[in-house]
DNA sequence: AAATTTTACGAAATCGTTTTCGTTATTTTT
DNA sequence: AAAAATAACGAAAACGATTTCGTAAAATTT
C-alpha cells in the first residue's frame, strides 16, 4: 500500500482537494452526504494527514522534547513516564534527548531544537550546566521550556522542583536521631540548585543539633565513576571518616553500598546511609535502602501539563511559577540504630 | 528573535530564495563569494532549516520511532540508550512510545505512525501481542521495522535477539548443578518468542538431568502485579513447592523477592532464583541476586545500525536476519548450593 | 417575479525548502 | 569573429494540507 494523501481521495471521489480536507474536518460547508462518503473513503483506503504538512500551515509540530541527563536512572524515567502519560492525552509526540550530564551536549540539544521542530521543551539541567543562554535562546524562539528537578531559577517560567531543602533537613535530622554524629554529604554538582538546597537542609540539621560543620565531611562528586569510588573510599577510610552518609542522588548511595562490600565497612552498624532515591529495589537491597522518594511521576505529568496548557493559548510566555510537591522519606534497614 | 527563514537571508541579501538555498548546501551553481557571504548572514542571523518543510520535499523525517512495552525496565532503557547514541551519530531524532504491554495501544501507536512520521520503527513487541497486521501494515507503507527481544518470526525483517534457549538451559542447569531439584519457571506471557525459548531451554536442561517436568512449576504470570503476587505465593506455599526458582524477568524475579520476605521462605537456603536481568542493583540485592544478563545497549545501537543502514540505501524492504547475541550469567549468592 | 441569501463546492495561495529548468553574461573553442 | 560552452543566478514547480476567497445553483425573502 503506498501512502494516501487528500489528492488521491478527491481524485477517486471526483472531487476537489478542498473539499475533502473541508469534509474531513467536518466543515459546515460541505453536504452531509459528500462528508460521508469522503469519510468513508478515507476509511477504506487508510487515510492519516502528514503531519509535516500540517505542519507547514499551523506552524505546530504537536511535537514536544523532554532533555534529561540521563536514561539509567528512575527518577528520570518515571518522570519521563508521567510526562509521555499527559503527551498521549493530548496526542502529542515525545522526542527523547539525553544529555549525559554534559553541558555541551545539553547546547547542542537545545540548538536543535529552534527551528520548530517542537512546540516546547520539558528539561532538567545537565550538571555541569552553568550558563543559560542556550535556554532563553530557546525561548525568544518562541519554544516555551518547563523545567522539572533540575530547575534554572534565573529563568522565567514553570518549574517543578521537589521540597529539597526540608528533605535534606529531614534525612539528616533522621540520621542524627538514630544516633549518628559525624554524617557526610555526597554532593553530585555545585551548580546544581538541587544540590545546594539539598546541602542547605543538611547544614541546618546539623545546626539545629549543635553538631559543627566539617566541610571535609561534604565530598564533592562528579559524574565519573570510578573518581566518586575513590572519593568515597577515601572519605571512609580517613581519619575523620563519617559515621553515616547522606547521598544527594540514587547512584552515590549504590557506589557507597559497593565501596562497603569491598573495604568491609557494614551497613548500618559501622556505617548509616540514607539517600535521595526512586529505585524500585530500594526495599531489597542488603540492607533495605532508607531513602527520600521524589514524586518523580507526577513531577512529569505536572510538566507535560503546564506545558501544555500554555501551548493550547498558543502563549509562548509561560509565568513564573514555582511548583513544589513533597518528597517521602521511607525509613528501613541502613539508618537502623544499633 | 522571530524565526529566521530562507525568505529573510534572501531579502537581506538582494538574491533569490533558491540562490540562498543553494548556496548553503554548496552547491557548485553559486560563486564562491556569494557562498561566503550568505553563510556569514545565516550565523550571524543563526538561520536553521524548518525541519518540516525539508521533509516535505524530500520525503525524509529523519525521526524513527521505538516502541517498548515499558520504560521502567533497565533492559529496555539500555537498548533504547544504545539506539539513542547511533541516532545522534546520524542526526537522526527518536520518537519514544510506550505500549504498557497492551497490544491495543500498540495498535494505536503504529497506526499513528503510517503517515510518514518517521522512516522507521524499532519495536520490542507487547506480550498481549498476538496479530501482526498492524506491523505488516507499517511495512507495506514503506516503513522499515526492526525487532529486538521481543521480536515476531512471521514477519520478515532485521531481529536482535540473544540466544535465549542455551541462557534458559544454562540458568537452568545452574540450578540443578547447585543442587536444585524441583525448579519452577515463572512465564510472562506465552505470545512472546523469547518466553518460549527460555522456557524450551528449561525444559531440555530437565530432561538432559532426568528430572520429570511438573507442568504445575510452570506458572503462568501476566501484567497484573497483584495477581502475579498471589501467584508465586501460592505457587511457594503449595504442597509441591519448588526449591528453586528461574524468573523469565526481572520483574518477576524481584516480586518472587518481596514474597519471600512476607512469608518468610529464605533465599536460597530454602528457594533458589534464577533470573533474566539488566538490574544494576543485582550485585546488591538481599541475597544478591544470580542474573542472566542480556547485552541490551548493544541490542539497542545493532538494531538502530540496522535501520540507518536500510534508510541510507532508501530501501524499505529489510531482508530477513537473526542478530544473535549472547547473554551473561552471573553467578551470585541467590543460586548459592546449601 | 425580482432580489437576496444560503448552500455546496472549487481555485488558488500559503507554509519553507529543494530542485528543475531557464536565462543571461562571460569565457572558451574553432 | 562566430560558435559553443560554462558560470552564476532566478523563476517556478513541487511536497501535502489548510484556508481564504470566489462562484454557480438553489432556496428564501420581499
Amino acid at each position: 500500500m503506498p501512502k494516501i494523501n487528500l489528492k488521491d481521495l478527491a481524485k477517486n471521489l471526483n472531487i476537489s482537494v478542498s473539499s475533502v480536507s473541508k469534509a474531513l474536518r467536518d466543515s459546515h460547508e460541505i453536504a452531509e452526504e459528500t462528508k460521508k462518503k469522503v469519510r468513508a473513503l478515507a476509511l477504506e483506503l487508510g487515510y492519516s494527514p502528514n503531519p509535516y504538512a500540517g505542519f507547514l500551515r499551523n506552524q505546530k509540530s504537536k511535537t514536544i522534547a523532554l532533555i534529561a541527563p540521563e536514561l539509567t536512572n528512575n527518577f528520570f524515567i518515571q518522570a519521563i513516564s508521567g510526562a509521555e502519560t499527559i503527551a498521549q492525552e493530548h496526542d502529542y509526540h515525545i522526542l527523547v534527548y539525553t544529555t549525559n550530564d554534559d553541558f555541551e551536549k545539553e547546547k547542542s540539544i537545545t540548538s536543535h531544537l529552534m527551528n520548530g521542530r517542537v512546540d516546547g521543551v520539558i528539561i532538567s539541567l545537565a550538571s555541569s550546566t552553568s550558563s543559560y543562554n542556550h535556554l532563553t535562546d530557546l525561548i525568544e524562539a518562541g519554544i516555551p521550556i518547563v523545567f522539572f528537578d533540575r530547575i534554572c531559577h534565573e529563568i522565567e517560567t514553570a518549574k517543578i522542583t521537589t521540597n529539597d531543602f526540608a528533605s535534606g533537613f529531614m534525612a539528616t535530622e533522621h540520621l542524627i536521631n538514630n544516633g549518628s554524629k559525624k554524617i557526610a554529604y555526597l554532593s553530585i554538582s555545585e551548580n546544581l540548585s538541587i544540590d545546594n538546597k539539598r546541602k542547605q537542609g543538611y547544614f541546618e540539621a546539623l545546626n539545629k543539633h549543635d553538631i559543627k560543620i566539617d566541610e571535609r565531611l561534604v565530598t564533592k562528586c562528579s559524574n565519573d565513576e570510578n573518581k566518586n569510588i575513590n572519593s568515597i573510599k577515601q572519605l571512609l577510610t580517613s581519619p575523620y571518616k563519617p559515621d553515616a552518609i547522606f547521598a544527594s542522588i540514587e547512584k552515590l548511595a549504590l557506589l557507597t553500598y559497593t565501596v562497603c562490600n569491598v573495604i568491609g565497612v557494614k551497613i548500618p552498624q559501622d556505617l548509616k546511609v540514607i539517600s535521595f532515591s526512586n529505585l524500585r529495589t530500594a526495599a531489597l537491597l542488603n540492607p533495605s535502602l532508607t531513602t527520600i522518594t521524589q514524586p518523580a511521576f507526577e513531577m512529569g505529568k505536572i510538566a507535560a501539563t503546564i506545558l501544555f496548557k500554555y501551548l493550547a493559548k498558543r502563549r509562548s510566555v509561560i509565568i513564573n511559577e514555582n511548583i513544589i510537591l513533597k518528597s517521602e522519606l521511607t525509613i528501613r534497614d541502613s539508618t537502623r540504630k544499633y
